[in-house]
DNA sequence: AATGAATGAGACTTCATTCAT
DNA sequence: AATGAATGAAGTCTCATTCAT
């Protein structure tokens, strides 16, 4: 049982059993002992860095991978339904990685509150991310902010359902299709916009 | 201390008490204990009615109300924005009864299979439901499939995200006018491809 | 679910029931539904007739079938092997009818005073029925009561043996064969002395 | 509440109020609370040690003393008799010392393979022991081994009857002289034997 | 006579957390 | 710094028994 210089520290395997089991188990039923057995150190170990359990949520929260991803990269000017594509492919890219953690986000995100904010975080800098790519493909001023916030929200929401409640896979043998299906329904509508632009929305005020 | 012919009958006292409970506090964190003391009955009962803490979950599901809603009720021939405007207000009015039950769907669906397939089940409706409403309002075969399709599921996540997930009232302040924001823009789409329908639209081979 | 009238009345399936679980489970082990279960009653019904658990270990016990052979039955006048052959074979054909009450009363001995108390008196009645059969075919006076007395416990322990507590038929395989074995050892020890008695037996002053 | 270093050990302070109740009370009657009760030590502990409660049945009997004896320490050559007093003699010494233990064992060991395994090993040791001795006591060859396997079974009964199920002291007022007769008549009926050999005894095949 | 809802004590067990070493 | 023994609160669940009907 070797314990401390090994390649991942210690704490860092206390971490990653920790955000494995989490979210397969769920915090409450995840035993702290669990967490030390499967990072094969010692109990006491584990509260020795994380005096408490949920200090080890925190950890994890912070730990979370950055998601901004260069408008540039992705972007192809006048297409946005292609635009949309290479950013949501590279958000799938980044996102699997920490997936498991996109999904015990979801499931604790209200017993926890450092939780919940970082979810809300995590979920506003998605939405900005969207709406830079739609602008940014479209060119600036040939859309209305509305409707790019309405596209970017429920584009947001499709990419972040797909990455955290519906990540069973036998429940969702469409996936992909569908998400690309609601993408260039999407995209489609904002470009028949930028084309011939409706003033019929509704102002709602919210920038 | 008689307890079977009252108000709600003792059972029922139990449910409604374990449904309160478990959206509040999440299922692991709930103790039997707390849910007989909420429900004013003796630590017994609850085990005599659901010998497992689970069966009361199970049980939960299966009083699920029936969310169906009659098209005609809120169909506004030639207008999309309108009927799907009217259909979200009913569906509003008939889920905030069960809110935090929907609400408990989401966060336990993973661990328990039962709560999973109610809540694909419950999703699978709400697709129909607005889907039937866009068609009605359209006019039949006024419309794309897929266009339909992808409208429906963008407006049922965003539904379905309100009354569930998103149920923290301090997390959405502008929760009602988002959706709103959200359902015209949907409807905007579908109205311009009614009045000119695009063929743009890959075909994806589904249905 | 018929309750009353049926073949075997309530009260008695509710007694088999009890034997068959208590000897299988053992007393503490077997909750008093299960025994309504198995008889096919409702669960009241069990403390209707038996007001207490115990209550039912104390009606099995008093049900016990008499062991009380008649020795003019088995008895082969001068043949000493052969008496206890035959009755050993007939101890086994009445026994075994009750088999798991003999060994349910083994194992609850000494938890419980009325089932202590029945086991010591069926086994004084086996020592004495031994007895009995080996003074009827040796004769009368042609053996020491010491020597009879003590070939009755050993016989009789060994029958006992065989039907209570080594009821496992995995666990004596060769079961009858010991026994026929021990009991002609026996019969021989007997018959030898018979011909040549003793005298170098201690006297052990009892009975 | 030092609970290390104390005289035995808190594990071992454990050990023994199990054994102790569990031959007192029964297995199934002692709760894990008298355990620790008992013992002295905090009822968490009885579990941190032995996460079940059967646990603590398995440790006890894998800490069944030996009861193995040095055939050499009690024969008395040509006298089957005193060697067979001296053993039962030897026998009782040791046991008495694990008196409690013995008994649970027959009581659980219908329910607990286990205990069933480690109870039939105990017997088998047991008979092999009588044998050893009946066999170097008498001389090699002089006796036929279906009555020196008849007279170990005999005596083994005997032997474990009176220090398992039959330990109620008010039960067998005479066990001490019971066990001298049996004894006596055992040893009387192979010497007899050893001087002049019969060979009616049925052959077993076995042995 | 018969029933099954109701009761509450208490059993086993799990676990986060503390602490001496 | 690290460890694993120790602790006790609390949780789920079982069950004999009572009782109103």
């Amino acid at each position: 049982m070797a314990k401390k210089g090994d390649d991942p520290s210690a704490r860092e395997r206390i971490l990653l059993a920790a955000e494995r089991l989490f979210a397969e188990l769920g915090f409450d039923a995840t035993p702290t002992s669990r967490i030390a057995e499967v990072a094969g150190v010692p109990k006491g170990l584990v509260h020795y860095y994380f005096r408490r359990k949920r200090d080890l949520l925190t950890a994890l929260v912070e730990r979370l991978p950055d998601e901004r991803i260069e408008p540039a990269a992705v972007v192809v000017p006048g297409d946005i339904a292609e635009s949309l594509r290479r950013l949501v492919a590279e958000l799938d890219r980044r996102l699997s990685a920490s997936q498991v953690l996109s999904h015990l986000l979801w499931r604790e995100a209200d017993t926890h509150r450092a939780v919940r904010d970082a979810l809300r975080s995590r979920y506003d800098v998605l939405v900005n991310q969207v709406r830079t790519v739609i602008i940014a493909a479209a060119g600036a001023g040939s859309l209305a902010l509305a409707d790019v916030d309405s596209a970017a929200a429920l584009l947001a929401l499709a990419v972040s359902y797909r990455h955290s409640v519906a990540r069973h896979a036998e429940d969702t043998p469409d996936g992909p299709d569908e998400m690309e299906r609601e993408l260039t329904f999407i995209a489609d509508a904002l470009t028949a916009r930028a084309a011939a632009p409706r003033e019929s929305v509704p102002s709602s005020g919210l920038d």
